[in-house]
DNA sequence: TAAAGTAGGTACCTTTAAGTAACTAGATGA
DNA sequence: TCATCTAGTTACTTAAAGGTACCTACTTTA
């Protein structure tokens, strides 16, 4: 079940991204600068350490961050962006900055509709869509 | 189970590319235009009706693309990118660079390496990596 | 003595989402 | 008359993930 078809170099990438939690991940190591995993863990606030170690061990393996092991008694891991984890986080940058537009065109479309409207019925009942042959 | 926290604008987002097949359909129809359904089922090879369905109403609720149905005897249906399916298909294409550029740099890499050795190990014995406690 | 904190690993359960196959209407072509 | 094409829909099945809980070794603190 690819996201596109074998061999498009987009497919690795985009199973990066596409776990959950790892642009979150992504977006606090950039803000954050090195981070412990615990402290990683409750920034990325509701995720499990499972997956967060699952998360941290794929993007250390795509070179997008880096882990530091410090061997002390309680042991000291810092992760950190790589110059990639870098370049995707600026990405993942501008698709935030997309998705915060949009959801600011909508609340405006809203603003207006509902200025002397009731709330927008959910559906689209006007528009031709294909009839469902079973709900006959 | 969300890639961010509630509230995060960027959450819908990214549940929009997260769907397998979604930034291949997003790719078909910018490299191709306006694409109807069975033409982007067999553009999109191994998709299934199914999930193409789902992803084309999910991309069509957010306003990513715009579905014309034609009520011929036998229905044309055609699917294009909206203004903001265009935007989303221009970030894609940067990641998709991004993508590219680092499997060429791997395979760069790779090449280099394996000039003068054997195949490289899969895994990085020399990496501190803390012990497995149940390993022991 | 026992709990807490360090950074995870592992077993088990459950949920979600994808795959598959069968079905739809109505006209057309063999 | 039956299959085919259009664009899907629905029920059923299955597999891949995430969640929860418990476990590690070692030290410090209460």
């Amino acid at each position: 079940m690819p996201c596109s078809p074998i061999g498009c170099p987009m497919d690795s990438l985009l199973r990066l991204l596409m776990g959950p939690w790892t642009t979150y991940i992504l977006y606090v190591l950039r803000s954050n600068g090195p981070t412990r995993f615990g402290e990683l863990k409750r920034r990325v606030a509701g995720v499990s350490a499972k997956v967060l170690t699952a998360r941290l061990r794929m993007l250390e393996q795509s070179d997008v961050l880096e882990r530091h092991y410090e061997p002390t008694i309680p042991p000291q891991v810092t992760y950190a962006l790589s110059p990639r984890g870098r370049e995707l986080a600026d990405v993942i940058d501008r698709l935030g900055g997309i998705a915060k537009k949009w959801k600011d065109e909508d609340a405006a479309k809203a603003a207006t509709s509902t200025t002397s409207a009731p709330p927008a019925p959910a559906a689209v009942p006007a528009k031709p869509r294909a009839p469902s042959p079973a709900a006959a």
